[in-house]
DNA sequence: AATATTGTTCGTAATTTTGCGAACAACGAA
DNA sequence: TTCGTTGTTCGCAAAATTACGAACAATATT
């Protein structure tokens, strides 16, 4: 599937979830927000922004590379991640759709 | 602040990861999804939804509780769970500010 | 008052997550 | 080839998460 084809993005729960157990870590959020803003993309700027060891910051950024929304690329010396833009819509969307599905009236809970 | 008042939703990353890791697990997900389609209110119609202990559901109401998404009230002998539809509200611009967030041009990665 | 219904809390176990330093690997530069 | 730079992986420890059954609490009903 390309990035110009419709895409469906009925809900699955599965991934949903996993999107959110990414971002559920104040460091990865950073990560994802600095890398979003393109102030950088190179581990070592990373690893420069945050207040923890490198070793645990390339183990969020492996999570944030297994769960999709970044991707991870050798430029020897150095290692260059970037936000996966396809990932990242569906995640976007996915987030979206899922707030936009509560109901309106509700006689239960109103 | 009422439902009518201008908000400003700048972003705190914090929060924003409690809310994500409040939803990063699929029984939470569809507990969620359970009260945004006012299925019911219930602990009992919840629990039957899911394949897992009473006891289980009852600990992952709790952290929904705690991360501000659902509220929790006594309607004896029953307990009756909604959606906190400000907390609410507040996720879904937090995700959707931070997700629209991403610049377009990148130097580093296109 | 005794009993049934509805959920929460407790105690426990297994697994996962988070974090660190040290060791290691890969590559470029001198 | 040797050295320095850049990140990953390993091994470990501490803490948090997930899950369950049993016990408990609160209230309604009989």
């Amino acid at each position: 599937m390309n990035c110009c084809e419709k895409q469906d993005y009925t809900i699955d729960n599965e991934q949903l979830a996993r999107f959110a157990k990414a971002m559920g870590h104040p460091s990865r959020i950073a990560i994802l927000s600095f890398l979003a803003n393109l102030d950088s993309c190179y581990f070592g700027d990373i690893n420069n922004e945050l207040p923890i060891a490198k070793a645990t910051v390339s183990q969020h950024l492996k999570e944030l590379k297994e769960s999709g929304l970044i991707t991870g690329t050798i430029e020897a010396p150095k290692v260059k991640y970037c936000i996966h833009r396809e990932n990242w819509a569906k995640a976007q969307a996915y987030f979206n759709t899922f707030f936009a599905s509560l109901k309106e009236k509700d006689l239960c809970c109103d």
